[in-house]
Order: structure tokens, then C-alpha cells, then sequence
DNA sequence: GTCCTTGCAAAGCGTTTGCACAGAA
DNA sequence: TTCTGTGCAAACGCTTTGCAAGGAC
């Protein structure tokens, strides 16, 4: 996993850093979509001289390299994931979590939007959580 | 038109003031998706006295009586929409404008996340638009 | 030496909050 | 009078920027 990141590094042309592998590693392994602030508090114990400017530095080159995703969400706060087209996200409208689902695919017509390139597809499913519906 | 937000004001238990009726009137109209600059801009001429808090307040009541819907974009501000589920979004990732384009569909499965209760779905295409594409 | 990574402090910007004034009921 | 709509000013929170110190090469 960890040569993973460095051979990607290798390949993109930048340092693999110790600070940079450990955020890779985060987001490839916790999965949870998290926030500038939650890679910062869960980074801080193994990394004591991090700061938030090197996380946002450290995404925003990830985001250069395509090697992760920001989602935008409600509360106008950015959460990352590594970047993999396999799967869509179901935001709970209750506690505002988002889930990994299995893709879900869409069935555009491009003929009817014609002009646009058309490069990607977002899908985003929204609802009520099995842990919220318990609590209802 | 009037009329009809007017009507739509008095179902839900709230005053058609000026100011809401010019708001509702105003996104009815332009379909530009636009940030509350956009829109305290575009009024201030028939408003003079209108502030960017009015608008923030009579959004915010428009979100929760469903009449308005809101996107979050890329750089963290959030657009408005009078709400209308008979369309999806195209996003520009040159000049980052918002097009809506006719309902894409899903085919999920709701077997395959059992537990989760979905109300929604948002599609959301991403690409170059036609002027971007010229420009090329 | 140069270049790059890191991180403190400050600024920037969209949004919300506190509060007060004015108008409607 | 009481309630509601409005709007100034300040606070707030996330993100970016300026810049300098330290390390790699």
C-alpha cells in the first residue's frame, strides 16, 4: 500500500514526504469522507508538528493529481476521498453522513444535450440512514 | 406568475412581502442559478434599500417551505433554484457555469443497499459546454 | 548554493448571528 | 401593543495567501 503511493508519486513527479504517504494512507484506509479538521485531529498524534495549511496543501496537490475528490456539501466544508469511479454516495438528510453505495449509473441521452462534452457523471443519492430511521 | 407565488406564500403560512415576491420572481426568471451576490446585485436597482442579510433570510425561509432548492459548488458558496425536480445539471469544468439539462435517470437498486431509505437522487454530468469547447 | 516542504499568522470570503428599527396587524 | 420583516455590524468558519524557517539534494 505504501509503495503504492510512493510508485504513484514516481509516476506524478512528486516527493512522496512522510506527511504526504500519511494523508494518502488515511483517506485510502478510513474511507469516511473527512474534513480538512478530521484528517488534522487524527493526524496530529503520529504527525505532532502538523498544521491545517499543510493538509490543505498537501489535498489541494492530491487534487492537482487527480489522486483524490473533494465532495461539496452543505455546511460549505469540503470532504476528500481517493479518487475511484466505482462507487456513488448516499448523503442521510438527518445526520448529513455520507455513504459509499454501489455505483449507481445513469442512462443520459447525449443527443439531447448537444454541444456538451460530457466527461463525467455524478449521482447522489439522498435519504434517511439505517442508523437515523432506528431513531425515528 | 405573481399571483401564483402569492398563492404558494399564503398554502405555506407566510407574508408575500416585496422583497420575497422580487427573490421568487427573480430565480423564477433568470434559471441562472445564481449566488446571493448575484442576486442582491440584480436587485438592488428595484430594491434600494435591500441588504445581502434579506437575502440570506428570505432564501433560508424559501429552503425550508421546499420552494427553493440549493447547490453547493466548488468554491464553497451556494447557488439557488426555484425547486423543480424535472431537471439534472451539467457543470462546466472550464468556466464552472451550471446548465440545466432535461431529468437524467437512475437505475438503482435498492436491494443492494438495504436499510437506507432514499427520497432523491441528483445527477450530476460533468464536462466542457459548448462555449468552452470553442474557446478550445 | 538552490529547490521544495512545511507551518505560523493573517487575510479573504461566504454565511450566520445579534440586535435594533420600522411597519403591519 | 405585539409580531414580523428588514438590515447594519459583528462574529464565525472554512480556505487561501504571504512569507519565513528548515531540510533535501
Amino acid at each position: 500500500m505504501g509503495n503504492n503511493f510512493t510508485k504513484k508519486c514516481l509516476e506524478l513527479g512528486i516527493s512522496p514526504s512522510i506527511t504526504r504517504k500519511k494523508i494518502y494512507e488515511y483517506l485510502e484506509t478510513s474511507r469516511n469522507h473527512p474534513t480538512v479538521d478530521d484528517i488534522y485531529r487524527d493526524l496530529i498524534d503520529s504527525l505532532p508538528t502538523l498544521s491545517k495549511t499543510t493538509v490543505y496543501n498537501v489535498l489541494n496537490l492530491f487534487l492537482e493529481h487527480n489522486l483524490v475528490e473533494s465532495i461539496n456539501t452543505s455546511n460549505n466544508e469540503k470532504r476528500y476521498e481517493i479518487k475511484d469511479e466505482g462507487h456513488s454516495h448516499f448523503t442521510c438528510k438527518i445526520c448529513n453522513t455520507i455513504y459509499d453505495v454501489p455505483k449507481v449509473s445513469t442512462s443520459y441521452d447525449s443527443t439531447r444535450i448537444p454541444g456538451f462534452t460530457i466527461e463525467n457523471e455524478q449521482v447522489n443519492l439522498i435519504g434517511i440512514c439505517p442508523d437515523c430511521m432506528k431513531k425515528i
